[in-house]
DNA sequence: ATGGCAGGAAGCTCCTGA
């Protein structure tokens, strides 16, 4: 079973470049976020055309998460439960016997900012939640933006970055304690190149002067864990005309 | 020290993202 995660900018822009992908990749399971549209306005038919299901959880002009498989979605369930949240931030459901979370965590601006302090409250109840969830899930992946880059190796410049949102101790250590709940971070289950990111910023040709952070990311259960053969970044789609500036994240599972 | 690129909504400019 081959699983991604794909931060795509706008689903309404980044269409083509999605079925594309889906053609080339033939993932068995998509978690996508930031596809900024409302349910109303969701691209199914095109979606379904090429061969996959969907399940949405959508807002106008921020946020919005879906989940596409190739075979039966269920169990969907929106949001993390108890916490009040009007930005649509999280999806799941399962697939092929794999819960699958999608999850575009909050970004926080700056340290300063009201939306950091949103940002750790927001990533204290996921984490909380996803405690319940493993016990009840064990073959559970956890896929999406964190905006949190683990390590020094996953910035481009750790000295321009220190203590910047994306990379500040706070954040390390919200995304420590999750992944201490019982995940793997897939993609350091292998080796891999030097200088891996997932995003890479739109301004001062980042992308070719491999600017990047480590973002995105595939937290296995322990279970699932044992079951994956790979996990690699997708780098090609950041380099397509007019791109999303995330590249998806795609994980392999044996079955 | 600042803005830089991109998308969306609104509407000819601003907010947000990371």
């Amino acid at each position: 079973m081959k699983i991604a995660t794909w931060n795509v900018n706008s689903l309404k822009v980044r269409l083509d470049h999605l079925l594309e992908w889906l053609a080339r990749c033939q993932p068995d399971a998509v978690c996508l976020q930031e596809t900024k549209t409302e349910d109303s306005a969701f691209p199914a038919a095109a979606i379904e055309a090429a061969g996959y299901r969907v399940a949405y959880f959508g807002q106008k002009t921020y946020n919005g998460v879906a989940i596409l498989a190739r075979s039966n979605i269920e169990s969907v369930t929106m949001g993390i439960p108890g916490f009040a949240d009007e930005q649509k931030r999280v999806l799941a459901a399962t697939v092929s016997g794999v819960r699958l979370v999608c999850a575009y965590v909050p970004n926080g601006q700056s340290l300063e900012s009201d939306k950091y302090r949103y940002k750790l409250d927001w990533l204290a109840a996921f984490t909380e939640w996803l405690r319940g969830e493993l016990v009840s899930h064990p073959l559970l992946a956890v896929l999406g933006d964190y905006n949190i880059a683990p390590a020094d190796e996953d910035v481009h410049d750790p000295v321009a970055w220190a203590g910047q949102v994306l990379v500040s101790p706070a954040e390390r250590e919200a995304f420590d304690k999750l992944r201490a709940v019982g995940f793997k971070d897939s993609f350091r289950l292998f080796p891999q190149p030097e200088r891996s990111f997932t995003w890479w910023d739109y301004r001062m040709n980042a992308f070719r002067r491999k600017m990047g952070l480590r973002i995105d990311h595939i937290l296995l259960s322990d279970a699932l864990a044992a079951r994956c053969t790979s996990c690699m970044v997708d780098v090609a789609m950041r380099a397509l005309e007019r791109p999303s500036d995330h590249a998806p994240v795609v994980a392999e599972l044996a079955d």
